[in-house]
RNA sequence: CGCGGAGUGGAGCAGCAUGGUAGCUCGUCGGGCUCAUAACCCGAAGGUCGUUGGUUCAAAUCCAGCCUCCGCAA
């Protein structure tokens, strides 16, 4: 069967599920609609902001849907689209008995890690958190668990000693969604095995929450590194300085010893952790945009020795 | 009108309650020193103090409006 002959609905939220929205349309499939969130109010103004998906899908003229629930009249309006195959990416919604079983291929799963690991919503952000070496994309069928589907083909991809959450999205993204394109293809035309998790092996990824975005430099320079570009951009890893919040976006680790919190250098700054001790490279106080560590040690007229 | 912080040379800040000389650290440029350094010494450039109006002999500073940035909340 021929790609633009499979009516694929896509279902979909975020940055990159746009993305891949975006490679199954380029790579000529026929997108027949595309189910993603309601559109939420973003930031100080409570601006209506569309997903990324919507906007994507409208660029293309596919046709939106953004029901509260896929149960009962949503279910419905996916039967008359009568779709071949359904793809989704972080769509944010756990899929009906129902729907899952309309498609003759199927529904598709693109999961940012490498299952059974990370199961959830914020798999990329632990693999970070935790330190690991290596991620992947994972592409399985849906069944009504969380993630907890037959793998059909995963893709590893590696992670740097200093990537950030955002940065590494980006790179998922990038190689994901042309990945996924291939593994519909081999769906499709009958080519692709399947294999059951291993349920034993499976960990979760729950969302992250502000509470944990909280850090001391009681921690090791390893571990507050690791929470700082795990948790970039959201929610932000940050210490406390003269009651005002001071998120950390990036840093550095930096071969030196001092109590926890100790100011081990102004320019640049570094300050000594439980274990080691880290560059505060890029900071943004309360208040202020993000600047240079350096800046803001320079503009609060640290001295060497003092205790942040 | 959800709460709050902030706009001062290129960067980060101080100065503002008690109006009257544009300050600090860094950077930049020139020179010097050193085996060497995100080091040190000497010198220089660079600012209509967000914007508009008001008060005043005099406004970065007091008053009113506007613009912009940011934290929280959602």
């Amino acid at each position: 069967m021929n790609k633009k002959d499979v009516k694929v609905l896509f279902m979909g939220t975020p940055e990159i599920a746009r993305g891949c929205l975006e490679q199954l349309v380029n790579d000529g499939w026929n997108v027949i609609g595309a189910f993603t969130r309601e559109d939420k109010p973003v930031g100080r103004k409570q601006i209506m902001t569309p997903p990324p998906v919507k906007v994507c899908a409208q660029e293309h003229n596919i046709p939106v849907y953004q029901p509260k629930t896929l149960k009962g009249e949503a279910t419905d309006v996916i039967k008359e689209l009568a779709p071949d195959l359904i793809v989704v990416v972080a769509y944010g919604r756990i899929l009906p008995k129902d729907v899952i079983d309309i498609p003759q291929f199927g529904c598709l799963n693109l999961h940012v890690s490498l299952l059974p690991q990370y199961r959830g919503a914020a798999p990329i952000q632990w693999a970070l958190i935790n330190g690991d070496k290596q991620t992947g994309v994972t592409v399985m069928h849906i069944d009504e668990g969380l993630d907890t589907g037959d793998i059909i083909d995963v893709l590893p991809i590696g992670i740097g000693e200093d990537e950030t959450q955002e940065e590494l999205f980006a790179d998922v993204e990038e190689k994901g969604r042309v990945f996924l394109s291939q593994v519909c293809e081999r769906v499709v035309n009958g080519t692709a095995s399947r294999t059951p998790q291993d349920h034993t092996k499976a960990t979760l990824a729950p969302p992250l929450t502000k509470e944990m975005a909280l850090f001391s430099f009681d921690n090791t320079a390893e571990v507050i590194h690791n929470k700082v570009r795990g948790q970039n951009p959201w929610p932000s890893a940050h210490f406390m300085f003269s009651d005002k919040k001071i998120k950390v976006i990036r840093t550095k680790k930096v071969d030196a010893k001092g109590k926890p919190g100790e100011i081990l250098s102004t320019k640049p700054l570094v300050v000594a952790c439980g274990e080691g001790a880290l560059q505060l490279v890029t900071v943004q106080p309360e208040g202020s945009k993000a600047m240079d560590g350096t800046a803001w040690s320079l503009g609060r007229r640290f001295n060497k020795g003092d205790i942040l």
